[in-house]
DNA sequence: TTGACAAATGCAACCCCGTTGCAATACAAT
DNA sequence: ATTGTATTGCAACGGGGTTGCATTTGTCAA
């Protein structure tokens, strides 16, 4: 998966670099949470690379643009990206420590009814449906 | 509703300034749409008061913390405040103009099951519903 | 009406996220 | 190894938001 997303880019003309490659390495590492260009730039300087700013937004765009990567928007207003493979799908968002987890609604007809929503003046294309909450590990013991 | 706004202010020892009512008075002339700061602050600009932005957000958490306003979150990023006095609802972004509005679902069982999504490993405490889409003003005529 | 005190405001300085123009660098193909 | 251009870094900027501290203003009581 990881390699035929590197073959397409260079099938496409762009350059495999050494920034470009870790982050997609980053995003393949971390499949399971959302990711901010902050935090892309923490996991970047864990592994001793150190890229400018601009370089982590543009590359950021850049992957959007290609397709790799969906931008996500969690209910906090921090932009965050997750590579685009897994389908329409929701958020929830721990109040404590901002930690985000994406989560599938398939057990009811809610999908489906939300597709179905009409807003009188609005020609609706989409919507996003996150929750808030504590997360398991911002959550206090229950044994002790 | 504004008067007992304001009374109960007074009651409780904070002083009705000028600004602050000014600020109030927003809210009630344009309860349909959530305003943000920087919006609050071109409305004052309209009523030939300027405002320092440090006392405009200082406000917007006073009337926040004193549950006469809420945040809103419509999924653009962009922190608004509405009158606290609509109960749960959701919100439309306008993609193309960033205009939101205020919508209610009431005509199915959406919220109820809403209500009732169980996610593993979080307590969850309360969820967000945007939409997106063109809002009329933005969208192209269709009779010509 | 006038003080006095606390609440509210303004100001300056700062932080964070994100963007732009332009010069320097590094891919990758020849 | 050379070369063309995609990519990167740098500096500077803008918007949104916060903080400390000095100044103003609302309120109430004398
Ligand atoms: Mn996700
Ligand atoms: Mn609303
Ligand atoms: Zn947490
Ligand atoms: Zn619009």
């Amino acid at each position: 998966m990881r390699q035929q997303t590197l073959e397409a880019l260079k099938d496409k003309g762009f350059r495999l670099t050494k920034i470009r490659k870790l982050i997609i390495d980053v995003f393949f590492s971390n499949a399971d949470a959302p990711i901010s260009a902050p935090e892309l730039r923490t996991h970047l300087l864990a592994l001793d690379v150190k890229a400018n700013k601009t370089t982590i937004y543009r590359e950021l765009d850049f992957l959007s643009a290609q397709g790799i990567i969906v931008e996500i928007n969690a209910g906090d207003g921090k932009k965050r990206y997750e590579l685009d493979r897994f389908g329409h799908h929701h958020h929830i968002l721990c109040l404590r420590c901002s930690a985000v987890e994406c989560v599938a609604i398939e057990d009811c007809a809610l999908e489906e009814q939300l597709s179905r929503v009409d807003l009188k003046n609005f020609k609706v294309t989409g919507h996003a449906l996150n929750f808030f909450g504590i997360c398991a590990g911002c959550s206090p013991c229950t044994e002790c």
